[in-house]
DNA sequence: AAATATCTACGACAAATTTCGTAAATGCAA
DNA sequence: TTGCATTTACGAAATTTGTCGTAGATATTT
């Protein structure tokens, strides 16, 4: 089955990238910053979220310990496939030119590329 | 007002770009392709569409002909935005070398980027 | 130990999105 | 002209997603 994350969460799944490891209140606390959801609504989702397999808890203790299942690398691959099939009919050179003009990269990222497409062209 | 297509508008908006122009019939049935929902479900999705103002649409006739007003290129920018700020950190040269390594872009692809970098990079 | 605080579980509500059924209008064919 | 097919309009049900309130368990503080 294709397990996708809803928007809310991407969300929750942004923190556990960055913390690693997190409680349900470290969680709602880093959202908290932005958003205004209540504290049961976040651990609802993780709860939600750790049926789907997208999470992982140690429920050891009495406060769980969650970390992502799903990871960040498997959420950009996912991205990019779905804008390549509904925005960009398939044309990664269109979505990569797209990407580079719109969102000016720095001299470094532009160098970092380069190189990388070296590495391809033989 | 950030407009935002919804997954079902995004299927009819694909639809659209393609024909360029399209009644309910044409795109219903392109979309029957893939799809199993009814005909009103397309109609009543248009015409929010319509309120909505992503897509415009010619009433004179019985049969109302409709043409996207959301471009494929706003919706390459709003996608690109989206994707970079929640699983790409910001960093636009991840993107770009995720699109490309696991997306094998062809030859011809990859020369066009380079193209478009050289043009760049002084 | 008693009171207070924190946490999980869970049902239920709310909002947004998608789906469809039906009625009325319009055009086409017999 | 009469009947049949197609289309629009629109209300409402169904689904999905996000929200919260409350109860009960566990820990912490006084």
């Amino acid at each position: 089955m294709e397990i996708r994350p809803t928007e809310s969460e991407l969300e929750i799944l942004q923190v556990l990238w960055k913390m690693g490891q997190a409680t349900v209140r470290d969680v709602h606390e880093e959202l908290a910053k932005t958003k205004g959801a209540g504290y049961t609504t976040t651990l609802k989702l993780m709860q939600i979220m750790d049926e789907k397999g997208l999470v992982a808890r140690d429920t050891t203790s009495k406060t769980h310990v969650y970390r992502a299942t799903y990871t960040q690398e498997k959420a950009q691959s996912s991205a990019l496939d779905k804008i390549l099939s509904t925005v960009f009919e398939g044309s990664t050179s269109d979505l990569v030119i797209q990407a580079l003009g719109h969102h000016k990269a720095s001299k470094d990222e532009i160098d970092a590329i380069k190189k990388y497409l070296d590495q391809f062209g033989k």
